[in-house]
DNA sequence: GCCGAATTATTAATTTTCTAATTGACAAAC
DNA sequence: GTTTGTCAATTAGAAAATTAATAATTCGGC
């Protein structure tokens, strides 16, 4: 076997699924120009990278007069969802608990959060 | 530029790292025969990618009579906060309440847990 | 010291990702 | 009607990851 494709969106992917998140529609030229400035794409990069997008199911295109319109067809919370299980299947044996206990024990968590978080669990449970 | 490094521990490198973390300390040949069993790998296989996981400084080498001694340098744990802290700043702009919420909302999560992390954080903070 | 088994080193084939130059088509401008 | 600019399509090259075959080395046993 050879290298297999990226479970998830890649640092580039990701790049463009942004910029079509926010603005919903956008043609090729859209996207090099809403990207974030520093270092610009030239046309044809994001043309290719828009390509593998579309083959990974992850956006659509239509033809828009002359210029093709792409759009999102993962949106940015089912992406999240994905990766987020992806990451508790390799990594936290898929146990939401122990992802969780991670955050808490690693990260600043303001106090009053898992109270809200708890009053969800209980109106939905 | 070409394709760039993978931010984070590849599937094939994750299951090496998964026998080094249960081993604690292993040769090339305790790794090849503690792999999950469906389809074995080559002793060469698996020589490669401890490299890659040696360049990337994940793991380190030392010589034990004839044979090089793989062990850890990043642990599980070290590796868990990673991955997180990767995932949260790509996809969750770096809120841990975000990611927290997402996973509340879409992973059944047991209802005590919240309890549990609350006390947790009501303790150390 | 020589042989064979185990181990490491080398080399390589394949696929994906990332980037972009170049080409070609077509419409607008003049 | 020719030039110019915009767009998609084609082509390509380099680095990374995955797998493994094969070559070189080394150590123990005889």
């Amino acid at each position: 076997m050879a290298r297999p494709k990226s479970p998830t969106l890649t640092e580039a992917e990701l790049r463009l699924m942004d910029v079509l998140w926010k603005k919903e529609t956008a043609t090729v030229s859209d996207v090099v120009a809403a990207l974030p400035g520093t270092a610009p794409l030239a046309y044809s990069t994001v043309l290719t990278t828009l390509r593998i997008l579309e083959r990974k199911g992850y956006v659509s295109h239509e033809k828009e007069g002359r210029a093709y319109v792409y759009q999102p067809v993962v949106g940015r919370e089912e992406a999240r969802r994905s990766v987020v299980r992806y990451m508790m299947s390799r990594f936290f044996n898929n146990s939401p608990e122990a992802l969780m206990l991670n955050i808490v024990e690693n990260e600043a968590v303001d106090e009053d959060v898992l109270d809200r978080l708890k009053r969800m669990v209980d109106d939905n449970g």
